[in-house]
DNA sequence: TGTACATCAGTGAACGCGCGTTCACTGATGTAC
DNA sequence: TGTACATCAGTGAACGCGCGTTCACTGATGTAC
């Protein structure tokens, strides 16, 4: 629908249109890519019709935000559906690791779309996420400690300290700011590792 | 030299106010808020005179982002120099740890300084920087494994990972992404006891 | 089944804004003799 | 020590740009009878 003419005066679903296109945006340039002129004139519509389905290009921003964490947590789902482990906590291990796996992964090959998803937009993560990378990572903690693979009084914080270490690393290395520190000196399997031990996990 | 007149035609030493007036912004609004015309406006001189000591924003930008990063590493500097411990092995967690609280401290009352001094700007961290957050650090981590608190086998990549957990943390929570997810569980202490666990530092 | 009409979802021109940057310039400074 | 002149460090007006948003509007859709 972008290069061929619109069948009809009317779009169809210019709405669901809107937060893709801006998400196509946003994986590229990050939040300041997605203006609402660009938006339209990519749609082939005129700016003004973006108003009746937004209010004003803050609420379409933070639409796209919380589509870029969407897909986020699906691509976690979806690595963590691939684990395979002989036992439970194993498997809970596992988990973990995909799911941060999946965090490096995205900060490495689309970083924008990282900054988009926690950039200072309303509404706050988490409101209306469905799936919620916040839930996931929740839920991959819950059972490391169920089935005994992180010790409980750990359990507290532990989603904060996992995700500032990969969410972190990733920036730094997204800003440039590990290039003139003696290269990348660590690989994603050693910080991950380190997430491990800050969460006295077994094993680790 | 804001508000009244120049006593000269001449500013004086516009190139040095430039870059004070340029963080006092940052500080305020991040590099965004870094313009030529408003930096002009504030010092009392037109746009174009900036032109005749940087050739563009980009360039100004990247030395008001130089001397955030210095102001970081003077704060960390100044907060060891105030450490007290029995012995070397104490003074040298001490360090560590103060110089983890003062990132934590800025990026709590100044968090666009912060964002100013790792956002993606050339020259690249550390180039220029004197004192320079990352050597600060690097000889923290340097002195745990002389006194031999931290073990040496874990100093590789060591300074990534400290640094990974405390700019994670706080850029997550300038951006209020803890804040729908139950709160702060988490206090500044706890993540700094595991930057001490991730890192095997002795007793933690 | 056909028609009148309200409602919905677009258009197109225009607004004011602040921005970085350019141009031709001028006042102030400092150096050579 | 005084003066001529090159150089330095500013000025002020103007440029084009893309932006978000507003306005009065019109074509398309769907519903009531």
């Amino acid at each position: 629908m972008t290069t061929t003419a619109r069948p009809t005066y009317h779009h169809g679903d210019l709405r669901r249109a809107l937060v893709a296109e801006g998400l196509a945006l946003a994986r590229v340039g990050g939040p300041e890519a997605v203006t609402l002129r660009e938006v339209a004139r990519r749609l082939d519509v005129s700016p003004t019709a973006i108003y009746r389905h937004y209010p004003d290009r803050e609420t379409l921003l933070g639409a796209v935000a919380c589509e870029a964490r969407q897909e986020l947590a699906r691509q976690m789902l979806a690595a963590m559906a691939r684990v395979e482990a002989p036992d439970a906590a194993a498997a809970a291990i596992g988990h973990l690791r995909a799911i941060g796996q999946v965090y490096l992964d995205v900060g490495r090959e689309e970083p924008m779309l990282l900054a988009t998803a926690f950039a200072p937009i309303p509404p706050p993560l988490g409101v209306a996420d469905n799936p919620s990378p916040w839930q996931v990572l929740n839920d991959a903690l819950d059972e490391l400690v169920a089935t005994g693979a992180m010790p409980a009084q750990r359990r507290a914080g532990a989603e904060i300290i996992a995700w500032a270490i990969v969410h972190g690393y990733a920036l730094l290395r997204t800003n440039h700011a590990l290039d003139s520190v003696g290269g990348n000196r660590l690989d994603e399997d050693d910080l991950l590792d380190s997430v491990a031990r800050a969460l006295d996990i077994a094993g680790f």
